[in-house]
RNA sequence: GCUCUAUUCGUCUAGUGGCCUAGGACAUCGCCCUCUCACGGCGGAAACAGGGGUUCGAGUCCCCUAUGGAGUACCA
């Protein structure tokens, strides 16, 4: 049997983490095994599916690199189809029109409650001959007595009762299929095998195998993952912060960091961390998979952005880096090398990369009056001086340097090597000197170096 | 309310009846390295939700309670 799988999103939002690992253990379990994936737009409710979200889910779906094989399919374009299907049902006394109003449904609803019974439809009209021009929902019967059992292959088998389970409404009174009756049909149609989708969807199951088996089609195989909460365990949302996952571009996470995060809540491989694409493909296993709900944390996914921004190659990171670059400066690849290991993100990286390029530098004024002082002035000179006439330009060179006027100065390292940072950098915080220095140029850093120079003068006349 | 589902350090998890004095990772704390910030290295603190069973033996199996999550729509 040809392993199929589907991601099914409904364009009514943005791509969240929680449809990001459903859509990332879909495509894992289709590629490990030889299989197709399938992308499918589920549009029918036309009042909240929007373009834009369309679009959110495709752009998301590209930047973490899941191609699919097969579709977008649209179910908007499928109506045609469902309608057949609804045909059947009605012709074969498998379903039927229901003239309850939204008012009387409404008013069962508060009965039952009031009667600590679980809401559902009574089946007024399931025995009424009907005429299709009378403008009506149609209704699925579903079968009264017996169970459904759901063998899932995270949960194991969940037993409903057919008795629990009331006549669910397949077309609306427009005549447009509800979610129920186009997945069905559609899991159907495009051959899924393997349905894995959502938790939330663990008691929709049992009345969709019902329509299945009333359809003569074949029940596939069933995995519900259970949900991601936030960092406080509560249900994820925006309070969360990033919800959509271009958030998480434009923050600077690097898609296999965001994709290894996401495997590794509910599924293990015993204590291993990182996992890389094609390690994902070989091991991935819906039996390792936890059926507890995950709490999102983000600072893990920090610590694995970093490892991803530290471990990949620099080239390939610098095309996501978002900053612009100088030709008279150094690439950005250069500058992932040595900024890799202060940045957990891109972005963290780009605001602290900027004193790389540009004519002049902002100053950070606590740093300034901490390292920038009177006594400093004669050692900087020098150390200006000397790097001006530095024929080679390397961090060796610069390194030794440095180290000649400490040692002529009889000052310890730092007490040069800071005053130089803040000079040449701003701010008191940067990589190595030596390599920084080598990377802002020759003929910035004596710029820059004067320009501090001037600034203690001042300050010392004031 | 009813139905379904879950529960190991703060968080993600290992664990499938004796290997558990409960392991790893993130976060946290301390020390080391050090020109800054980091990275890195070493070390510490930190958990089987509670109660009953079953068994020679339970984190692991069963039941109850508590707590969390999902569903209960002419949403998906």
């Amino acid at each position: 049997m040809t392993i199929r799988t589907r991601f099914a999103p409904s364009p009514t939002g943005y791509l969240h983490v929680g449809g990001v690992r459903t859509a990332l253990f879909s495509w894992l379990y289709a590629r490990k095994h030889g299989g197709q994936f399938i992308l499918r737009i589920e549009d029918t409710d036309r009042e909240r599916s929007t373009q834009a979200s369309v679009n959110a889910i495709l752009e998301g779906m590209a930047w973490l690199g899941l191609q699919s094989d097969e579709g977008p399919f649209y179910q908007t374009q499928r109506f045609d189809r469902y309608h057949q299907v609804i045909e059947q049902l009605l012709a074969e006394g498998k379903a039927y029109y229901c003239y309850c109003s939204k008012e009387r449904l409404e008013k069962l609803r508060v009965m039952q409650l009031a009667a600590k019974q679980k809401p559902r439809y009574d089946e007024k009209c399931r025995k009424i001959t009907t005429s299709s021009d009378v403008k009506g929902v149609i209704r699925f019967k579903n079968p009264k007595v017996g169970q459904v059992v759901v063998k899932d292959l995270i949960k194991g088998n969940v037993i409903f009762n057919n008795s629990e389970l009331d006549d669910l409404i397949i077309a609306r009174a427009d005549g447009t299929p509800t979610y129920n009756l186009t997945v069905v049909v559609d899991d159907w149609d495009m051959r899924i095998s393997h349905v894995i989708r959502g938790d939330d969807h663990l008691n929709n199951t049992p009345r969709q195998i019902n329509l299945l088996q009333a359809l003569g089609a074949p029940i596939p195989q069933y995995a519900h993952l259970s949900m991601i909460n936030g960092d406080d365990g509560q249900r994820l949302s925006k309070r969360h912060g990033a919800v959509s996952v271009m958030n998480y571009k434009e923050e600077g996470y690097l898609p296999d960091a965001l994709l290894n995060y996401l495997i590794r809540l509910g599924w293990s491989h015993g204590d291993q961390e990182i996992f890389s694409r094609q390690e994902m493909i070989d091991l991935f296993d819906l039996t390792a998979i936890h059926s507890s709900p995950a709490a999102f944390n983000t600072d893990k996914l920090l610590w694995l952005n970093q490892h991803y921004i530290k471990t990949g190659k620099p080239e390939e990171i610098a095309t996501h880096l978002q900053l612009q670059a100088d030709p008279s400066g150094p690439s950005l690849a250069e500058i992932v090398k040595v900024q890799a290991e202060r940045a957990k993100t891109l972005k963290e990286l780009a605001e602290n990369s900027h004193y790389f390029f540009g004519e002049s530098v902002e100053f950070d004024n606590k740093a300034v009056r901490k390292h920038l002082k009177p006594a400093i002035h004669a050692p900087l000179t020098e150390l200006c001086e000397r790097l001006a006439q530095l024929s080679d330009w390397n961090a060796e060179g610069i390194h030794a340097t440095i180290h000649a006027v400490a040692e002529q100065y009889d000052i310890k390292l730092g007490k040069i090597a800071q005053p130089l940072r803040v000079a040449v950098t701003g701010g008191a915080v940067s990589p190595p000197i030596d390599v920084t220095t080598y990377l802002i140029g020759q003929t910035r850093t004596v710029e820059r170096l004067k320009r501090a120079l001037a600034l203690i003068g001042e300050k010392n006349e004031s």
